[in-house]
DNA sequence: GCAAGCGTTCGACAGAACAGAACAATTATG
DNA sequence: CATAATTGTTCTGTTCTGTCGAACGCTTGC
């Protein structure tokens, strides 16, 4: 699934082309130019010209007749994930969470409106979902960014919901403005955010914002697992606690990072 | 450092400025436009259209007077990591090795002509070197590099000699082909290539290819660590064997994953 | 309060990106 | 085995757009 952006200032319209070309080839793992055309609306020549550059760059592989998204990206994408200080705070807490509850636990950052996970961590039992490193998540149907937008200024909120809206992944799925912000207000007071199959069906979350000393948002920590084992243990205090305890934990590694 | 490409096949002139700006942005960890243009020499409007098209995207994020490379290249490096087979194959030998030596391992791939590095494990007593996962390098000084050279067609190595060159890095960098010649030769015969201190002084290593049954590169796997200790130690045949050892792990995991 | 720096906007011109058709090279198909 | 239908690639004129320098607010430091 892509999730598209607002269409506002495209000043450089062959940019554009290029990083829809780019990421028609990143959901593709390898594709020919004609089925790049196909995905991307834009004429074989186009196409070919723009893959043309950025191969002459290395931006992109070519192997026979298929195109690859080059080794280029992994040095934007480390540097990205070593930029940002979350990822670096959050290794050990992470480790000893997935170890404690032995299911996948995930740390999450907030850009540009939607969520996107920084650093993963498998624990005994854990679900394998198609949630890893990397992948960009809608707010308001992920515990991480409940979690989040439960700290953000009001206006931050209002924005995001104008610019991403609140489109539906499964039943339960919150597309409507009064709900959702009656859940953030739950989530202020229990300190933590749930989502009970609200983007995949029969995987639940539950997550604990990452606050600095201003109160404001760093990012998210999150405990994914199936459905009925999550929604049955989270009951306890004590996975809570754990929860809490390990975010905490990363904030105070961020204080000393900075 | 940034390394240079050949600029033949510029189709498209705007994908070339932005990919200028990204590059620049990257190795800078956040930048304004002013420095971006002493940077990139391009007009300062030019620099501009394009961050806000890169912004409008989501590949670039705007902290106040300073951009940033946004988290949406996480999914792209993400996505080049796992498309590579090297990444999954190598992950337990590499961490064995680690143990073993205590010294820091990479596994590298090639790629238009450069090296970079797809996976790193640290042991107890690892140097801190500047290179890690994403990182380019040159073929020529670097164990991984000769490793994957000397089983290269003649015609392909003859290529990226051409395409880049032999630049030198420290004192010890070959800079002529009958050197390097001769060294692919005895890496040949030896099967493992080494590194001394030729990219960065004080820092040597020894590498080995991962190839496939038809004689195929797939990769490189290097044990790097400081000159004086890694020199000393390597006379030992059992480094050797240790290191070939994984290699051969690696290659075997290659077979049973396609 | 002035000046220097920043990011941002504007507008006119040159030139570059675009689209469509034609090309070569390969694979399917009869 | 020949033909047809794909594929990736090349070519060329036209038009639209990316470009650039100057001017604009704005903040920061003197």
């Amino acid at each position: 699934m892509t999730i598209q952006g607002t269409d506002k200032g495209d000043r450089v319209q062959s940019v554009v082309k290029t990083l829809d070309i780019l990421e028609a080839l990143w959901q593709s793992e390898g594709a020919g130019v004609t089925q790049l055309t196909e995905r991307t609306g834009l004429p074989k020549s186009t196409v070919h010209a723009h893959l043309t550059t950025l191969r002459s760059k290395g931006y992109v592989v070519q192997d026979g007749d298929e195109y690859r998204l080059g080794v280029r990206f992994l040095s934007f994408g480390e540097h990205v994930k070593h930029a940002e200080p979350l990822y670096a705070a959050s290794e050990t807490p992470i480790e000893d969470l997935a170890d404690w509850t032995g299911e996948r636990i995930l740390c999450s950052t907030e850009q540009n409106g939607l969520g996107t996970v920084i650093r993963a961590c498998d624990g005994e039992r854990s679900v394998s979902s198609s949630i890893s490193v990397g992948t960009p998540t809608y707010l308001h149907c992920s515990a991480a960014g409940k979690a989040m937008l439960a700290h953000f200024d009001r206006s931050k909120v209002d924005r995001i919901v104008d610019t991403w809206g609140l489109p539906a992944f499964t039943d339960e799925t919150i597309t409507d403005w009064a709900t959702l912000e009656a859940e953030l207000e739950a989530v202020r007071e229990d300190g933590v955010a749930y989502n009970q199959g609200e983007y995949l069906p029969g995987i639940s979350a539950v997550g604990a914002p990452v606050l600095d000393n201003d109160g404001d948002v760093h990012g998210a920590l999150t405990v994914v697992g199936p459905q009925h084992r999550l929604e049955n243990e989270w009951e306890h205090e004590e996975l809570h606690n754990q929860l809490l305890s390990a975010a905490n934990t990363i904030e105070v590694n961020l204080l000393f990072s900075e």
